[in-house]
This record gives C-alpha cells, sequence and structure tokens, in this order.
DNA sequence: CATGAATGAGTGTTCATTCAT
DNA sequence: GATGAATGAACACTCATTCAT
C-alpha cells in the first residue's frame, strides 16, 4: 500500500497550501518514523513519539497507518529505492576502467546512499529482520538481490575485460557489500552513541577499502590501482 | 507427615545437586538471554520467555538479575572474551608470513568467536547500543579496541616487515574488522530469517574475504597469497 | 464508514461536555482515592480499584497522576485545607465569653472538618506518616502547625483576659486537639467496622469534651460553664 | 491459636540452650513483626523482613504462623493484655480521692502501656482495623470494653463518692480515653518521623490532661485538684 | 526443625489503538 | 480530517507461600 507522492489536481487554489500540508504529513510520518526506529528499534520505538516529531497528533498516525506495524512496513517501502535500474544503467555506460567502475559505484553509492538517511533502513532491517520475516524476505528481494546483481555486474566486467581475476563470485560479491553494509551499521550505531579516541571517516574508510580491493582484485602485475583523490593517497 | 529424621549420606549429595542448579542458574539463564535478546531485540523479549527457556519461572529469573535491563548488561559482559591478551600473545609468537598470520587470525576468529553464540554480542550491541550508550561503551573498551590493536599488530608485523604495503592504519584495520562484524551480523539477521537462492557459506566468504585481501595487502610484485585450502581454490 | 461531514450547532457544546468530563476526572479520582486510602491503607488499596471507583479504567488514573505515590500525594495536598487563615479571622472577631469561643470553635471544627471527609486525611496521615515522611512533614506545616496556632490563640485569649487559669500552653494546645484528632481516627478505624452496643456519637462526644474541658470534673459549687444545648444537659 | 510459652521437661539438658532459643523464635518474631507492622502497615511489610530481624529465614516464619495474616492476629492476641482484671483490683483498693485515683491510674497507665511497645498495638489497630473486622471486634471485646469499664468505674466512685459532678458517662469515657489513645498514635506515626520546633512530652502532656480533666480550663478562685509532682506545677 | 531456592498470582505501569468530539 | 481522552491488553517486577534438601 504505497502512499501516492502526488494527487494532481488537487482542490481549488485557496486550500492549495492546506493540502500540501496534509499531503505531506505520511512522507513527515514515515520520516520520522525511519528515524526513530532506526535509533531505538521498532518495539522501543512508541507511536506517540512518531507522531510528536512528525508534528501531529497520535490519532493522526492511525489515521494514515493502521497499526504500528503497518507504519514499520511503510517505512521500509518507502526508503527501499527502486532506482537499481536506473543505476545499473548508469554503471553500464560507464566507459573506464573496472577498477575505476568499481571505484566509482562504491564513491557514489556513499554518497546517495550511506551517507543518507536511506542507510538506516540497513540498520533496521538487521536489527530487526527476525521479528519481521516477511519484510527482511521483501528486503531480500527489493534490496539485497539487486545489490548483489549490480555488484556482480561490475565483477563480471572487469573479468571478462581481463581486468579483476576469476574469483568466487558469489563470496566476492558479498565481500565487496561487506564492509558498505558495515559502514551503515556503524554509523547508525555505536558509531553515533560512544565516541572514541579515533573516529572512523566513512570517506577515507571507501578510500581505502577500495585501494585494498582492487589491488586484490586486479590482474597481475600492473597495479595502477583506483584513482584515489590526491589528498588521500598518503597512507599513514 | 512424619518427617524423615536421619538422611545421613544423601545429606551432602542432595545438597551437592541443589547447589550445582543454583550455581547453574545464572548461566543457563544468560544464555537464554543470549539467544533472544539477540534473535528479538532487548524490548522485544519478554522476562518471561526468558526464564521459560531456562526452565525457570518468571521470578526466578528475578532473584539472579535485579531487572531486565541488568540482565542484558550481564549477558554483554558475560560474553566479552577478555582473551584478547592470550590471543594477542599467541599472534605473537607466530612463525610463518604475515599472510599467513592475516588468514591464521581471521580463520580461528571465526571458530573461536564467529560461529558461536558469542558473535551474537556483536549484533546486540549494533541493535541496541543507541539504548544502553553505558553498555556500548563498555564494548568498545572491552572489544572494539582490543580488536583493533590485535589487527592492527598483524598489519605492522607485515608493514614492517615488508610483506604489506604501507596503508592507512586506522581505517585498513576497520577494513580487515568490517567483514566479519558484517558476518555476525548477517548470521543472527537477514542470514537468519529470509532464505534465498544463495546461501552464504562463511567459511568460504572468509576465505574469499582473505584472498582479496592479501592481494591487496601484499607487496609488489610477487603474490603468493594466502595458503587456501585446496579445494577452495576453485572459483566460481 | 462514512463520516458525518458537519456537526455545527453541537461542536461547541460536546466539546464542553468532554472538556467537563476532563476537568472532573482528577477530582473524581481523588475523591475515590482518598475514600480507598482511608479505608484500606495505602498499600492495600490497589490503582484499579481506584480508577473503577471513579468510573474509569486503570489506564486513565495514570493518564491524570504519574504513579500511586503522586496519586497519593494528590490526595493529601488536595484534603489540606489552606482555609486556616480565614478562620483565624473569624475567631479573632468573636465577642463571646472565651469559653463560648473554644465551644464554638470545636463545634464549627465538627461541622466543617470532622464530619466531613476530610477527617479521612488524619487517619490516613496517622497510618502512613513513617511510610511517607515527606508528606507528613508537609502535614505537619500545612495543617498541624497552623491549627495549633489556632487553638493556641484561643487558650491565650482566655487567659490574657482573666477567664483561663495559666497553663503549659504548648501541651494544652495537645490537649485541646488530642480528642478532635481521636475523633477521627475513630469515625474511620474501629468505629467505621465493629459495631458494639454504644455508638459513640460525635456531637455529644464534643459536647463532653467541651464540659469537661471547661468546668473539669470535679464537682464544686458555682459552675457556669459552656452553653450547651438544654437537650444535652441530661448525663446519662 | 496461641503459641506456648512454656514447654515445660523439655529434652536433655544438653539441649537446653538450644531448646531455649528454639521456643524464642515466636516471641522473637512477635515482636519484630510488632515493630515492622507498627511501623509500616500489614500491607506494606514483608514476611522476609519480619523473619530477617528476628534473626530466622523466611521459611521459618511460616513454620510458626501459616501465613502473614496469621501473623498479624497472633501480634495482636499476643500483646492485648489480659491484665485487666488485675489492674481493676487494683484500682478497686485505691484509696485516696478520686481526683487522685484518675491521675494514678492515667500515670500508670502510661508506664505499663502507652510508654511501652504495646501501645503500637493501639496504632496498628487504628490503622488496619477495616481491614481486619473480626480483629477489630476482637480487639474491641479484649481491650475498648475493659478499659472502658475501668474508666467507668473512676468515674462512678467519683460521681458516688461526691467528687465528680454527674456527667453522660459513656462520652465522659471516652474523653478520658481519647487524649491516650492520641498520644499512643501520635507517638507511632507523625511523632515518629516529622519532628517540629516543638516535640511533645508525653509525661507533661499527660500532667495536663490530668489537670484540664480535673479542673477544667477555667479561672476560679479554690482549686485543689490533682497532685502534680512538684517541678511540673509551673505552667508556661 | 531450618533453610532458601523456586514459584506464580497479583499489582503498578506502559502504550498501541479506538472513537467521540 | 484531526484531536487527544480513554481504554485494556501486555509486561516488568514483587512477594507470600511452598517444599526439596
Amino acid at each position: 500500500m504505497p502512499l501516492p507522492k502526488f494527487k494532481l489536481c488537487a482542490a481549488s487554489e485557496s486550500h492549495a497550501k492546506r493540502e500540501r500540508r496534509k499531503e505531506a504529513r505520511p512522507g513527515e510520518l514515515l520520516e520520522a518514523a525511519l528515524d526513530l526506529f532506526v535509533e531505538k528499534g521498532f518495539a522501543a520505538t512508541r507511536a506517540e513519539e512518531v507522531a510528536a516529531r512528525a508534528g501531529v497528533s497520535k490519532g493522526t498516525l492511525f489515521l494514515y497507518f493502521g497499526s504500528k506495524e503497518e507504519l514499520f512496513k511503510a517505512v521500509v517501502r518507502e526508503n527501499i529505492s527502486g532506482r537499481f535500474t536506473e543505476w545499473q544503467a548508469e554503471l553500464d555506460t560507464f566507459t573506464g576502467s573496472s577498477a575505476e567502475l568499481m571505484a566509482y559505484a562504491l564513491r557514489s553509492w556513499w554518497e546517495r546512499v550511506g551517507m543518507t538517511k536511506a542507510s538506516g533502513i540497513t540498520k533496521l532491517m538487521m536489527s530487526e529482520a527476525r521479528n519481521f520475516p516477511e519484510i527482511a524476505e521483501f528486503y531480500q528481494q527489493e534490496v539485497i538481490l539487486p545489490g548483489r546483481q549490480l555488484i556482480r555486474r561490475i565483477l563480471e566486467r572487469g573479468v571478462s575485460r581481463g581486468e579483476f581475476r576469476p574469483l568466487d563470485m558469489d563470496h566476492g560479491i558479498y565481500c565487496v557489500m561487506a564492509p558498505m553494509i558495515f559502514l551503515m551499521m556503524w554509523r547508525h550505531s555505536i558509531g553515533a552513541c560512544a565516541p572514541t579516541d579515533f573516529e572512523l571517516s566513512p570517506e577515507r574508510f571507501i578510500d581505502q577499502q577500495i585501494s585494498l580491493l582492487l589491488d586484490g582484485l586486479q590482474a597481475r602485475p600492473a597495479s595502477t590501482s583506483a584513482p584515489l583523490p590526491p589528498e588521500q593517497q598518503r597512507d599513514k
């Protein structure tokens, strides 16, 4: 039951502002819910708190979402990008080396997903999957599977062009995914509450990851690796 | 209702049995609690359920742990291995190449932590850190920090012996940790409830990870990589 | 489930009704709580019972009072008359003899406090003081102390006008208070549950108390004591 | 089910000490229970606490008293002095004036009951009467009634000898009792927890009470009143 | 007899959900 | 549509009571 994003030709002009607000409601609620579910988990998040953060009353929440669980499902659905196909297309038309493609993919993933609030969904799924198996299944189909496809295409491109060495593709895919998933988890859990001497920098982590990943992936012996931004070439 | 006046030999014996039971209780409860907290999260786990799984009544749980939160803390504390120093020592005396050391470390980590129930603690912490900041802090100090040290030592060994190329050590450490943390998360979340066409094999994932990691780490140009068991050499 | 679009005139009216209900709630709850606390004590009174007697559900009680203890405190606070100053003023302008003043004070106390539900508070305090020392302290300041002042003024008036003999004022005050306190206790404890052959009549007890207080027991020639209503002159 | 105070001809001499302790148990429990019931009320007193104060385990308490309620009843029964008849006899043989008798009675009541722990029973009854009507009834019969008799005899003696003026006997009796009951209540409630500028002295309160009871408040020429101890003659 | 581990009915409190306004 | 007062099922926690030792 994805909520309509637009309600074209809405009423008269005088109601416009009001309508816009009204139509924004579900979105505001979903946003508030995402924040809170990510922060505290499903069970520990109170419906009233979600409503309050969205600036509406408790009753209104249930006007838009039949139950807390429905809200949860909607949050997941809403934040699952169906943008995989366009993304796929983008990568398909990439003209550089496979190493560059990989680097580009990971970096743009960070900008488009990792660093945005959408990354919270992953934390949410990891934390709640066992309480919502159907949603987890849905997530698998809509996110994990396409994500794996995306990475697979990149790897296969590299292998088929002789840029990457052959490898256990299935597990290799997870090797590429794992650090990204870790990064999302980290940001939304320990990284968000227990500061230490050392603060992990996502960008540098990704650069480092690219560097390690490619130098391991690339066919021997020439290791002209990934195009790191100059200021990050220096290792510690 | 005449009571037996003497119970000579049985006395100490039966006393022992009860004592043993009493001493076993906290452990049984902690184990049950770990399972359930990992599975459902702190908030969604009912105290009575923990008790039931441990084979005792609700009241008994509170006999040993003052509150649900106390139980949670005890679960974390109990499952946080203070075995880092001995592990450190073990790795310090390792005589093989640094590549072999890295491979050994990751594989033995899997056997000692990753595949055991203790790995659930990581999922627990990732899910609940923001609800229990003090515990997260504790976890940081007792697990993350020592873990980072351990990995740092391995990397530094490789670098100083010229086996590994120099690298941004701090983030490199997380690159090594990340896939392991991912693995634990995965096992205890999506991996435990949403089966797909492809089942991730932890062992092969780790092998693949080692393979990728080392070929990226090792100094050029000789790349005789990690010692993979022969049957896993074949890629897909 | 079509909703009525307009409810023109009813709106403010019904809103008012609901509002009135909402505003009445705390009072109804406090009244119910007073009854039950007085009857059964704090610990033995169940929150749900209070709610039921006030005609609401358990949850509603906690909507108005954060906890049972809060409810208790509110009950005490609510029933502690701050009317001492006006009462003082009233007695200050009394024009009769001090004996008449004393008689008037005790009798009007009975009508305004003793015979009302407010007297239950005293029983409550006596029974629960040691479980709620802060509240007891509050009661001391707000009730006992002003009460003592009130009586002191009456006694001092009598003494200074030569109508009363000088006396240990501090303890004398308690001698006046004691029977009134006893009366409240009695009404709300034994007097309310263990009927005997003889039922204590508060009014006659007070009259008798006035009589004794003013004239004492001992037989003596002239005793133009307090103005007893004629029908109560006859002793048993 | 009053517990036996003595178990004559108990076992062999070697067990004597142990036996004595064993037989002291019920008494120690009753004493502890009295303290706690008086202090916190029946409902708020935990059985384990009673046991702990008596130096035994929780189980032992239930060995001697079938339930908490049984314990309560036993506490009341145990502390209700059946000494009224001997007291009556003592007062019957009193040879002084009736004023002196009254003063003597009140003062010796204070020493024998008021100032002892037994006074706690009154506080207990006042607080719990409505929760234990049968016990309250029992208390009425065993304490209130005989007490009233006692006072009645004193008053009647005075009246019949022309020392006291005739009065509404039934209520007069309560006028004598009330301050004593107040005193017990006070000591065990507010007086025990909310200290003020002025501390009520029971002895002086009783003296003052005697003085007022016998002579009244009003100033008059000759007042040969009760025999106050010299140092207390001075009024404030 | 004495113990104290175990129990589970009972109670305070929370919070998703409803519905009159 | 929106509100928020009301509900009551659900849950953490307590404590009188039991009973194996």
